[in-house]
DNA sequence: CCTGAATGCAACTGAAGGGTTGCATGTGTG
DNA sequence: CACACATGCAACCCTTCAGTTGCATTCAGG
Protein backbone atom coordinates (compact mmCIF):
# COMPACT_ATOMS: atom_id res chain seq x y z
CA UNK A 1 0.00 0.00 0.00
CA UNK A 2 1.13 3.79 0.50
CA UNK A 3 5.03 3.51 0.40
CA UNK A 4 7.18 4.38 3.22
CA UNK A 5 5.56 7.45 4.60
CA UNK A 6 9.24 9.29 6.10
CA UNK A 7 10.34 10.15 2.00
CA UNK A 8 6.75 11.98 1.77
CA UNK A 9 7.62 14.03 5.32
CA UNK A 10 10.69 14.43 4.83
CA UNK A 11 9.81 16.50 1.54
CA UNK A 12 6.97 18.07 3.03
CA UNK A 13 9.10 19.05 6.06
CA UNK A 14 10.72 22.04 4.23
CA UNK A 15 8.89 25.54 4.40
CA UNK A 16 9.46 27.01 0.51
CA UNK A 17 9.40 22.93 -0.68
CA UNK A 18 5.36 23.21 1.12
CA UNK A 19 5.31 26.87 -0.43
CA UNK A 20 6.03 25.84 -3.55
CA UNK A 21 3.61 23.05 -3.57
CA UNK A 22 0.53 24.92 -2.08
CA UNK A 23 1.13 27.26 -4.98
CA UNK A 24 0.98 24.25 -7.65
CA UNK A 25 -2.19 23.50 -5.55
CA UNK A 26 -3.47 26.22 -6.79
CA UNK A 27 -2.67 25.28 -10.46
CA UNK A 28 0.05 24.15 -12.25
CA UNK A 29 3.19 25.87 -13.55
CA UNK A 30 6.65 25.56 -15.00
CA UNK A 31 9.67 25.54 -13.63
CA UNK A 32 10.55 28.86 -14.64
CA UNK A 33 7.23 30.40 -14.31
CA UNK A 34 8.07 29.45 -10.79
CA UNK A 35 11.14 31.01 -10.35
CA UNK A 36 9.61 34.12 -11.50
CA UNK A 37 7.32 33.70 -8.59
CA UNK A 38 9.60 33.00 -6.15
CA UNK A 39 12.68 34.69 -4.48
CA UNK A 40 14.98 31.83 -5.65
CA UNK A 41 16.51 30.44 -8.44
CA UNK A 42 15.03 28.21 -11.15
CA UNK A 43 17.59 25.61 -10.21
CA UNK A 44 16.18 25.10 -6.47
CA UNK A 45 12.98 25.04 -7.58
CA UNK A 46 13.97 21.74 -9.99
CA UNK A 47 15.51 20.47 -7.18
CA UNK A 48 12.36 21.34 -5.11
CA UNK A 49 10.12 19.57 -7.64
CA UNK A 50 12.66 16.64 -7.94
CA UNK A 51 11.90 15.50 -4.47
CA UNK A 52 8.10 16.58 -4.64
CA UNK A 53 8.19 13.98 -6.88
CA UNK A 54 9.88 11.50 -5.84
CA UNK A 55 7.56 11.55 -2.64
CA UNK A 56 4.47 11.58 -5.17
CA UNK A 57 3.40 14.93 -4.09
CA UNK A 58 3.91 16.46 -7.88
CA UNK A 59 3.32 14.94 -11.49
CA UNK A 60 4.99 16.59 -14.33
CA UNK A 61 4.31 16.74 -17.91
CA UNK A 62 5.21 17.92 -21.01
CA UNK A 63 3.27 21.17 -22.91
CA UNK A 64 4.71 21.99 -25.74
CA UNK A 65 8.72 23.39 -24.68
CA UNK A 66 7.67 23.64 -21.41
CA UNK A 67 7.12 20.91 -18.32
CA UNK A 68 4.05 21.81 -16.75
CA UNK A 69 4.65 20.15 -12.79
CA UNK A 70 0.77 19.77 -10.66
CA UNK A 71 0.48 19.10 -7.28
CA UNK A 72 -1.19 15.36 -6.06
CA UNK A 73 -3.69 16.00 -3.72
CA UNK A 74 -4.32 12.14 -3.97
CA UNK A 75 -1.36 11.16 -2.08
CA UNK A 76 -2.04 13.58 0.14
CA UNK A 77 -5.00 11.98 1.50
CA UNK A 78 -3.44 8.54 1.21
CA UNK A 79 -0.56 9.51 3.86
CA UNK A 80 -3.95 11.17 5.88
CA UNK A 81 -5.40 8.38 6.05
CA UNK A 82 -2.55 6.58 7.22
CA UNK A 83 -1.55 8.85 9.86
CA UNK A 84 -5.64 8.76 10.96
CA UNK A 85 -5.11 5.21 11.54
CA UNK A 86 -1.55 5.24 13.00
CA UNK A 87 -2.82 8.02 15.87
CA UNK A 88 -5.90 6.12 16.53
CA UNK A 89 -4.24 3.01 17.61
CA UNK A 90 -1.63 5.01 19.35
CA UNK A 91 -4.51 6.65 21.72
CA UNK A 92 -6.20 3.38 22.00
CA UNK A 93 -3.14 1.86 23.47
CA UNK A 94 -2.76 4.94 26.26
CA UNK A 95 -6.55 4.72 27.10
CA UNK A 96 -6.21 0.92 27.71
CA UNK A 97 -2.40 1.77 29.60
CA UNK A 98 -4.78 4.21 31.71
CA UNK A 99 -7.96 1.83 32.51
CA UNK A 100 -4.99 -1.07 33.71
CA UNK A 101 -3.51 1.33 35.69
CA UNK A 102 -6.16 3.06 37.34
CA UNK A 103 -9.07 0.22 37.49
CA UNK B 1 -6.36 25.58 15.00
CA UNK B 2 -3.84 23.45 14.21
CA UNK B 3 -0.71 25.00 15.09
CA UNK B 4 2.03 25.17 11.40
CA UNK B 5 2.31 21.85 9.73
CA UNK B 6 5.72 22.02 9.13
CA UNK B 7 7.57 21.69 12.04
CA UNK B 8 5.50 18.28 12.40
CA UNK B 9 6.67 17.29 8.86
CA UNK B 10 10.33 17.84 9.13
CA UNK B 11 9.97 15.73 12.70
CA UNK B 12 8.28 12.95 10.69
CA UNK B 13 10.66 13.16 8.04
CA UNK B 14 13.95 11.24 9.83
CA UNK B 15 13.78 7.98 9.95
CA UNK B 16 15.17 7.48 13.49
CA UNK B 17 12.23 10.10 14.98
CA UNK B 18 9.98 8.02 13.33
CA UNK B 19 10.84 4.54 14.96
CA UNK B 20 11.21 6.18 18.01
CA UNK B 21 7.84 7.91 17.73
CA UNK B 22 6.01 4.26 16.96
CA UNK B 23 8.27 2.45 19.94
CA UNK B 24 6.59 5.10 22.19
CA UNK B 25 3.20 4.37 20.68
CA UNK B 26 3.62 0.95 21.50
CA UNK B 27 4.00 2.27 24.90
CA UNK B 28 6.32 4.91 27.29
CA UNK B 29 9.69 5.28 28.15
CA UNK B 30 12.17 6.95 29.16
CA UNK B 31 15.21 8.36 26.89
CA UNK B 32 17.96 5.94 28.79
CA UNK B 33 15.23 2.97 28.50
CA UNK B 34 15.06 4.13 24.98
CA UNK B 35 19.13 4.16 24.37
CA UNK B 36 19.24 0.51 25.32
CA UNK B 37 16.72 -0.48 22.72
CA UNK B 38 18.21 1.53 19.97
CA UNK B 39 22.18 1.78 18.51
CA UNK B 40 22.36 5.42 19.13
CA UNK B 41 23.58 7.30 22.26
CA UNK B 42 21.11 8.20 24.85
CA UNK B 43 21.96 12.08 23.86
CA UNK B 44 21.09 11.47 20.33
CA UNK B 45 17.74 10.16 21.48
CA UNK B 46 17.12 12.78 23.65
CA UNK B 47 17.22 15.51 21.05
CA UNK B 48 14.81 13.26 18.55
CA UNK B 49 12.23 13.59 21.08
CA UNK B 50 12.85 17.32 22.29
CA UNK B 51 11.90 17.60 18.42
CA UNK B 52 9.58 15.53 18.65
CA UNK B 53 8.20 17.51 21.69
CA UNK B 54 8.30 20.83 20.08
CA UNK B 55 6.26 19.25 16.92
CA UNK B 56 3.06 17.99 19.52
CA UNK B 57 4.18 14.46 19.04
CA UNK B 58 5.02 13.74 22.01
CA UNK B 59 4.82 14.48 25.85
CA UNK B 60 6.82 14.02 28.81
CA UNK B 61 6.45 13.47 32.57
CA UNK B 62 8.42 13.23 35.64
CA UNK B 63 8.16 9.59 37.26
CA UNK B 64 10.42 8.68 40.34
CA UNK B 65 13.94 9.64 39.11
CA UNK B 66 13.36 8.85 35.19
CA UNK B 67 11.25 11.45 32.62
CA UNK B 68 8.70 9.55 31.12
CA UNK B 69 7.54 10.03 27.31
CA UNK B 70 4.68 9.17 25.91
CA UNK B 71 3.48 9.29 21.82
CA UNK B 72 0.42 11.40 21.30
CA UNK B 73 -1.52 10.07 18.71
CA UNK B 74 -4.33 12.91 18.95
CA UNK B 75 -1.66 15.16 17.13
CA UNK B 76 -1.20 12.87 14.63
CA UNK B 77 -5.12 12.84 13.65
CA UNK B 78 -5.08 16.91 13.54
CA UNK B 79 -2.48 16.56 11.06
CA UNK B 80 -3.93 13.93 9.16
CA UNK B 81 -7.52 16.33 8.66
CA UNK B 82 -5.54 19.23 8.05
CA UNK B 83 -3.49 16.93 4.95
CA UNK B 84 -6.96 15.52 4.07
CA UNK B 85 -8.82 18.94 4.06
CA UNK B 86 -5.80 20.24 1.79
CA UNK B 87 -5.61 17.10 -0.75
CA UNK B 88 -9.10 17.78 -1.46
CA UNK B 89 -9.29 21.17 -2.14
CA UNK B 90 -6.36 20.60 -4.59
CA UNK B 91 -7.98 17.26 -6.35
CA UNK B 92 -11.39 19.67 -6.09
CA UNK B 93 -9.30 22.78 -8.29
CA UNK B 94 -7.66 20.49 -10.98
CA UNK B 95 -11.02 17.98 -12.06
CA UNK B 96 -12.80 22.09 -12.05
CA UNK B 97 -9.63 23.00 -14.34
CA UNK B 98 -10.02 20.14 -16.81
CA UNK B 99 -13.53 20.27 -17.26
CA UNK B 100 -12.88 23.60 -18.35
CA UNK B 101 -10.22 22.36 -20.81
CA UNK B 102 -12.75 19.73 -21.98
CA UNK B 103 -15.88 21.11 -21.53
C1' DC C 1 15.94 30.38 -40.31
C1' DC C 2 17.46 32.04 -36.02
C1' DT C 3 16.79 33.71 -31.74
C1' DG C 4 14.78 33.83 -27.17
C1' DA C 5 13.14 31.05 -23.66
C1' DA C 6 13.05 26.73 -21.18
C1' DT C 7 15.49 22.89 -19.66
C1' DG C 8 19.52 20.02 -18.04
C1' DC C 9 24.08 19.13 -15.98
C1' DA C 10 27.88 20.13 -12.85
C1' DA C 11 30.68 22.12 -9.35
C1' DC C 12 30.74 24.78 -5.28
C1' DT C 13 29.45 27.11 -0.74
C1' DG C 14 27.44 27.59 3.71
C1' DA C 15 24.37 26.26 7.10
C1' DA C 16 21.58 22.83 9.45
C1' DG C 17 21.18 18.59 11.57
C1' DG C 18 22.19 13.78 13.28
C1' DG C 19 25.37 11.69 16.07
C1' DT C 20 29.26 11.33 19.43
C1' DT C 21 31.96 11.91 23.71
C1' DG C 22 32.99 13.93 28.17
C1' DC C 23 31.65 15.88 32.31
C1' DA C 24 28.84 17.79 35.94
C1' DT C 25 24.83 17.19 38.66
C1' DG C 26 20.87 15.30 40.79
C1' DT C 27 18.26 11.74 43.39
C1' DG C 28 16.12 7.05 44.43
C1' DT C 29 16.79 3.00 46.66
C1' DG C 30 19.43 -0.59 48.84
C1' DC D 1 24.55 7.37 53.77
C1' DA D 2 26.58 5.96 49.57
C1' DC D 3 26.45 4.56 45.12
C1' DA D 4 24.35 3.59 40.93
C1' DC D 5 21.64 5.38 37.52
C1' DA D 6 19.07 9.02 35.06
C1' DT D 7 19.35 13.47 33.40
C1' DG D 8 21.38 18.02 31.59
C1' DC D 9 24.83 20.88 29.29
C1' DA D 10 28.39 21.75 25.88
C1' DA D 11 31.72 21.23 22.37
C1' DC D 12 32.82 18.95 18.31
C1' DC D 13 32.67 16.03 13.75
C1' DC D 14 30.81 14.92 9.47
C1' DT D 15 27.32 14.39 6.29
C1' DT D 16 23.29 16.10 4.08
C1' DC D 17 20.96 19.62 1.85
C1' DA D 18 19.21 24.21 0.28
C1' DG D 19 20.73 27.46 -2.70
C1' DT D 20 23.94 29.66 -6.22
C1' DT D 21 26.36 30.39 -10.52
C1' DG D 22 27.91 29.15 -15.07
C1' DC D 23 27.50 26.82 -19.23
C1' DA D 24 25.68 23.64 -22.83
C1' DT D 25 21.61 22.37 -25.32
C1' DT D 26 17.28 22.07 -27.31
C1' DC D 27 13.17 23.67 -29.48
C1' DA D 28 8.88 26.67 -30.38
C1' DG D 29 7.50 30.32 -33.11
C1' DG D 30 7.79 34.92 -35.17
Amino acid sequence: MSQALAPVFAALGDDTRWALLARLGEAPASASALAREFPISRQAIVKHLDVLRAAGLVDSEQHGRELVHRALGGRLSDVARELERVGQVWEARLARIKRLAEG
